[in-house]
DNA sequence: ACTTTTTGTAAAGTTTATTTTACATTTAGT
DNA sequence: ACTAAATGTAAAATAAACTTTACAAAAAGT
């Protein structure tokens, strides 16, 4: 799976850390999932998702792996 | 989280173990998933929109929990 | 150039998702 | 009523998400 979270932290101005807080997640959650470390649950995908106005599939995108 | 995979099944007549073979987990998964005993990751929240032909919105909902 | 902020990364630990096996209960078909 | 299919559930095991602490590197501000 691939995410958009770095491009829509920066239409937004938000930091890695800005985005944690915002969302109740550690600062190394945030970077992980940009650098596509591990695949976030449901949950934060919904709540990301929502603080940026668009929908999930907007954001995150399945790819050949999954 | 709360989600609308058990009324999706019933209007696209699929079992659970029928769900679960075509998104690639276990019956079991599926079963958990419906009765909100766990959360899934944002890949299988993406495929089962995706088969449902729905956006992740319409079938995953956060609640007062998340 | 210096300082501060932001980002990348890593290891160890905890919690939660997911699988497997297995069985009991319910529902639907005949 | 009988049978088969579908669902609910549970325990043990494994994999993966997420946290915490900590430090290094890069970027931005002055």
């Amino acid at each position: 799976m691939k995410n958009k979270i770095k491009i829509e932290r920066a239409i937004h101005d938000f930091t890695q850390a800005d985005l944690a807080e915002k969302i109740g997640v550690s600062r190394q959650t945030i970077n992980a999932m940009e650098k596509n470390k591990y695949v976030p649950s449901t949950v934060l995908a919904l709540k990301i998702a929502k603080l940026f106005g668009k929908p999930v599939e907007e954001i995150f995108f399945l790819d050949s792996d999954d």
